[in-house]
DNA sequence: CTGAAAGCGCTTACAG
DNA sequence: CTGAAAGCGCTTACAG
């Protein structure tokens, strides 16, 4: 009643161990005869291989893990990691690769999240939305284990990875705004942790700079990367300068938490405060007013991941690789885009 | 430089391999000078044990699979996934047992969930947000592979489940509205593929028809579970029957996007339409006005469906076991609670 | 308390 | 094209 081993179908099927083994495999130097009557003896025996001894002896797994190191539950709030996810099984689609998610989301979480990918069950790994310091990366790459990272990675830690051009995205957002004429521009980032947050906050202070004026740090709150952390930021920065005319939020997140609080405060978009948020997730189009928004397609970002790590196993090699993807600002009412523009 | 076998450790500490393995294992059995002289030996060599090899023997995976089959992408906009995991987490939390969440998204995702299930590489799975007649829960289970199904298990399938009194939730809500002097009550429904939203709509005909009145088939509309879905059904529901002067959503989400809908339409909420949601997530809390709720405890629902797989596993028979779990309404500002309640 | 030995279920040169 | 045999790295009675 449970599965029967290998032997039992070689026996059935009235040939070596070896010769099952091959035709499990697709081995192409199989006798036809040979390869019919097993497999037929293991559709009626029902065999499935057993995983455990095979990575024995192949040592391969032929699975990969994904963790995402939200702590704060956020993972399950952004549209923006299913879409990284999707992308990373598209790039594992022509393999015979298993996507594991590994969960990470608290201390308890974290250390059995990194047993089991030094256990030996996964071939690589993907390590997303990492914060601070995080000694993840650098310790599954010293243990053998391929590594990339989706976004920057720590500080100083050699690990390869895929990251969006956060900082020519701020900018070109900002430099948006400027030419619209606004001249009291703030900023909602994303949690200071995050190099991605770090980068998009540079960026803006950048651009701000290059026209001439002097940042202001009243201008600037933190919401969190989340839909309530940005509306809060914005109730601030509206009560700290009631003279805002724009508001560059680090993620589409914020940005309609941002629109929520202005709606509230009686504030029109664009024609009061213009808005520009950063992701171009689903979220852009579905606010109102539409949201300008600087795009980075999630999708493709997960897909180079798969493709980076795939490379990586497949070399075994220490090569570090990174791959940087462009952003592009798109504009929407909530800017002063056309009402009705379907973009 | 990789990382080494027992057989290395044992030679370095003067031992056998079986004491090696003792001491790896806890046993209590070994001297106090073997296991410091084999811990020492563990430390300076970076041993850590082969897990392929260890399951081969021991046929455990000290890992469990948990799916949610969402095909939508609902996973990543919905609190209430993170709860359950969260409660998973918990109900795992005195075992050295590893969380895998496995990705089922799409139909390739699918086939490839089921194959890595069945290929040994957990030692039981919890199934979760099932739609339609989902084979799989009785796939794994006629594999020998225990099985607990969050919610109500695809009909006639005889499985392991935990569910929450989603009928007399249904019926609580919808008797509060009736009592607050509502006439016209419409629903918003989950997708009834799924079990949980037919369950919550009979309960709402149920509560209808036991206050001597005949449902109407204009006040009902499915919203899919989702924010925009709940929205977009409002509408619809606002513009068939303009004298709905209350609404039971079947979930928070849906609610939420109810209140948005009504919100546009300048209703106000509860003076003109009252609403009551289902879940009591930290949704509800963050609506304005504040959401009146069926209370269900998700990370209880969470843990319970670790304490039944790990029961299954642990006594490795085919009982089929279940845990429903209670439901109750909690009244705020939307359905004509106190302004200021902070339940 | 400890070691020698068998065995878990596969894959893979090797020889034919 | 195929089989006998070695071996992957562990655990676990068994005997001492």
């Amino acid at each position: 009643m449970s599965i029967p081993t290998l032997e039992v179908v070689a026996r059935a099927a009235g040939v070596s161990r070896a010769t099952v083994s091959r035709v499990v495999n697709g081995s192409p130097t199989v006798r036809i005869e040979s390869r019919q009557s097993v497999e037929k003896a293991i559709a009626q025996l029902g065999y499935v291989p057993n995983r455990a001894a095979r990575t024995l002896v192949t040592r391969r797994n032929d699975s990969i893990g994904v963790v995402i190191a939200e702590p704060t539950g956020r993972l399950f709030g952004d549209p923006y990691f299913a879409e990284v996810l999707r992308g990373i099984g598209a790039g594992l689609a022509a393999r015979e690769v298993s996507l594991v998610l590994v969960l990470s989301q608290s201390p308890d979480e974290e250390r059995r999240a990194a047993r089991y990918l030094t256990g030996g069950h996964v071939d690589g790994v993907i390590l997303f939305s990492l914060h601070g310091n995080d000694p993840l990366p650098e310790h599954l790459q010293s243990r053998g284990i391929p590594v990339v990272v989706g976004g920057q990675p720590p500080h100083g830690a050699r690990v390869s990875y895929v990251d969006n051009d956060n900082h020519g995205g701020a900018i070109a957002a900002v430099n948006h705004l400027i030419e619209q004429g606004r001249t009291r521009i703030a900023t909602i980032t994303g949690p200071l942790d995050m190099p991605a947050a770090v980068t998009r906050r540079l960026g803006f202070l950048e651009a701000i700079r290059a026209a001439g004026r002097t940042p202001d740090a009243n201008l600037e709150e933190c919401g969190g990367f989340t839909r309530e952390g940005g509306q809060r930021a914005m109730e601030v920065l509206l009560q700290r300068c009631p003279d805002i005319d724009a508001v560059f939020a680090a993620s589409d997140l914020m940005a309609a938490g941002a629109l929520s609080a202005l709606h509230a405060a009686g504030r029109r978009v664009p024609e009061d405060v213009a808005v520009v948020g950063f992701d171009d997730s689903i979220i852009a189009l579905s606010t109102q007013p539409a949201l300008s928004s600087v795009h980075q397609s999630m999708e493709v970002t997960g897909r180079e991941l798969a493709n980076v790590l795939l490379q990586t196993i497949d070399a075994r090699d220490q090569v570090v690789r990174h791959v940087v993807l462009e952003t592009e600002l798109i504009v929407r009412q909530s800017s002063g885009g056309p009402p009705t523009g379907k973009n």
